[in-house]
DNA sequence: GACCAGGCACATC
DNA sequence: GATGTGCATGGT
């Protein structure tokens, strides 16, 4: 936790998952449309569904596949992740108000293993959605996670772990908060992009500070 | 022009 | 389980 709060101390809230609407399902039409993509091109992608009115997960139902390949190219792979949106819209039509709701660890797990079952979910889009779209308390593990894990926080083998084992010792070591997971993850991502900007790791000075002091 | 970016499905060993 | 491949765009 020391290291958490330097970290929100360094960089303040992120304030994840960044939205320009603020809706559920921007949250994981962007979970989807963020798969091996950068963010930007995310952004792009959205800024075209939303321009052409296609604002929620009625429209994306609605709007031909061809027409919605055109509106998310910007992000890449997009025959996949137009298929891949039209069946997450439909879950999350079917699942919304249930999904958003507090529940037990065991409806927890159940609820992962249903977002798992989709075509184009894997483990860290159905932690992102759970997390950052329902407020439920899992801690995301991704390539950046993975990256700081490995080459700042010293966690032997983080690059290649398998996830679940990563994201236990990530969830031991911290209170079960949501508002902790999340921040926590956006000020990991925030503290790779500072100090890894480069191939071989150019620790940038202020970051070096924040970590010496882990 | 190579390499990377907030993965995932599927085949194969 | 671990490893390899296809999927596609845009920035550095």
């Amino acid at each position: 936790m020391a290291l958490y709060e330097r970290l929100y101390a360094h960089y303040g809230p992120q304030q994840w998952w960044p939205c320009r609407h603020g809706g559920r399902w921007e949250i994981v039409a962007g979970a989807v449309l963020t798969q091996n993509c950068a963010w930007r091109n995310v952004e792009r992608a959205l800024a075209n569904l939303y321009a052409a009115g296609v604002d929620s997960a009625d429209a994306v139902l609605a709007t031909p596949l061809p027409a919605l390949q055109e509106l998310i190219r910007p992000a890449g792979f997009f025959q996949q992740k137009s298929a891949y949106l039209q069946t997450a819209a439909a879950f999350y039509l079917e699942h919304d108000n249930e999904y958003a709701a507090p529940c037990s660890t065991a409806d927890l797990r159940r609820r992962r293993r249903e977002l798992l079952a989709l075509r184009g979910v894997g483990q860290e889009t159905a932690d992102s959605i759970l997390l950052y779209a329902f407020g439920q308390p899992i801690f995301v593990i991704d390539a950046y996670t993975r990256r700081v894990g490995e080459r700042h926080l010293e966690i032997a083998g983080a690059a290649h772990m398998r996830y679940d084992d990563l994201q236990a010792q990530f969830m031991a070591a911290l209170p079960k908060d949501t508002q902790v997971y999340s921040e926590y993850h956006a000020l990991l991502v925030q503290l790779c992009k500072d100090s890894c900007r480069k191939k071989g790791c150019g620790v940038q000075c202020a970051t070096l500070e924040l970590l010496r002091k882990a």
